[in-house]
DNA sequence: ACAATACATTCCCGTATAGGCATATGTCTA
DNA sequence: TAGACATATGCCTATACGGGAATGTATTGT
């Protein structure tokens, strides 16, 4: 079997960098396909595909106006990956003060 | 082109469900292959090639002891997943609060 | 040295890409 | 209605994938 569809979720979705960037980008305001094209770089049904994908997924939203279409991120969408995350982030937080202990006991002999 | 590589960083090496299941299974402590074989229910060369790529992209650390090849989560590798979709989450809280204050508005009219 | 145990690797296969290019679709304007 | 503009889709190719089965490698105990 493949990896999963691009397509089933949004853990594969932002697997993909272009994809990220995208996000990225319309994350503080909506913006037509043409303006993603022309920011990022790549070629427009490359950008037109990305964002299908991510339709598809939830994690942009998509508005017509007259022949441009904007696109928004949809943040909520990106939540449960954030939440996943979040759920190691004690780890590394207990890590950092594990280190930050060991650096003070350090300084208290010095 | 084909996909990027799994290989290749932390969003695509997580991008895959089984992966995420090794993940969280190896974040409290460490475990020897054929306990990851006996609690997820994968095959043993399938656990073995996740594990390949979740080392390579040092998403985890592995230790011999005799036969056993004991393995456990790094959750400083997960970071830069989290500080990514953090960037995301005022968004999500920034709604949260615009639907709590519409139902605020609308109870005070009630 | 040999067998058993614990993992890792290799090969094969069907599938899902992502990019490039051409083309189709939808919308506005003259 | 024709043409320009904005975007989407289809086709093609090379590539990476994940599972299954078989095999390789390292370590231990006898």
């Amino acid at each position: 079997m493949p990896r999963a569809a691009t397509t089933s979720d949004a853990f594969n979705a932002v697997a993909e960098p272009r994809r990220r960037e995208i996000l990225n980008l319309l994350a503080l305001e909506e913006r037509p396909v043409s303006e993603i094209v022309a920011r990022l770089g790549i070629e427009q049904p490359s950008v037109s595909k990305h964002l299908r994908v991510l339709r598809d997924t939830g994690l942009v939203h998509a508005r017509r106006d007259g022949r441009q279409i904007f696109y928004r991120t949809n943040a909520e969408a990106i939540r449960p990956l954030h939440e996943w995350t979040e759920t190691f982030a004690r780890f590394w937080r207990h890590q950092l003060l594990r280190i930050k202990e060991r650096a003070e006991r350090k300084s208290r002999v010095n």
